[in-house]
DNA sequence: ATCAATTGCGTTATGCTATAACGTGTGTCA
DNA sequence: TGACACACGTTATAGCATAACGCAATTGAT
């Protein structure tokens, strides 16, 4: 899935998530941008599928919120999206992304020997980052 | 968190969990028990708050839906409900729960490098299952 | 026994999350 | 030019979850 260039509703979606330090739910994004002439959760959520589909965001489950991949370039495997995982502190906020081979590997040997055919995985940590927790 | 006896509200509810092969939503609970007097939402979100305490239900995230706990009685360190895993058919609805001590403690492993505190992990895989995937 | 605290329950109203359905405009490519 | 794909805007609706009120039953001191 190769991103092509974003369109204008798209790019103000992803520049309110890349700019927020905590997810956002689409509600909030789409207050964010009644000024830019949004009007309906629909602009927001068509944008958001898009910005999936592209990679360049994800949907945290335990939130119905949304953030902006914060992949390192250099992650080796997670490149295109192998399973990835968050870390959400549950006082300021704060996401994690990070991808384990170990975690992915197993439980990717757990689905071949069930026979079940994975299509997304999510994992999703609830609790206090290390500067809430001290 | 040891179960007292379960109050009616809450017998009913599981029940209905227990018996269904796939996971349901609060409002489909809700609209299960009508012949036995319930009316609203509330009555169905308070029972499944105490048996989500108690650990004879779990919520999946990913489906805004519950199931009852699957957890066979000779599971290892999952008894009390260590981190626990779902995967959950797309196709037929069907759930299968399990844990994994590499998963569970690799995650472990990483939170305690990061410094960060885990209270609840969530992972569910969306797919396939077996009998739907041939 | 009685009072206070806790817990469960029922009801009404409300808020948050997400999609259906319809129509418009625009660009691409036979 | 006509067919198609796609983004967009709008209105309405569906689906998930909780706030706030009051009442009843239970428990556990005093
Ligand atoms: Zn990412
Ligand atoms: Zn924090
Ligand atoms: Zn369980
Ligand atoms: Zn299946």
């Amino acid at each position: 899935m190769i991103a092509p260039a974003l369109t204008k509703n798209q790019s103000l979606v992803f520049e309110v998530l890349n700019r927020s330090d905590a997810p956002m739910s689409a509600y909030t994004i789409l207050d964010r941008l009644r000024d830019h002439g949004f009007r309906a959760p629909l602009q927001v959520y068509r944008a958001l599928d898009k910005l999936l589909e592209f990679g360049l965001v994800h949907r945290l489950e335990s939130l119905n919120a949304f953030v902006a991949c914060s992949h390192a370039q250099s992650d080796c495997c997670s490149r295109g999206h192998g399973t990835v995982a968050f870390a959400i502190c549950e006082s300021c906020g704060h996401v994690s992304e990070f991808h384990d081979h170990a975690v992915d590997h197993r439980l990717g040997d757990w689905a071949k020997e069930k026979g079940f055919k994975p299509a997304k995985t999510t994992i999703e940590i609830r609790g206090l980052c290390s500067a809430c927790a001290a």
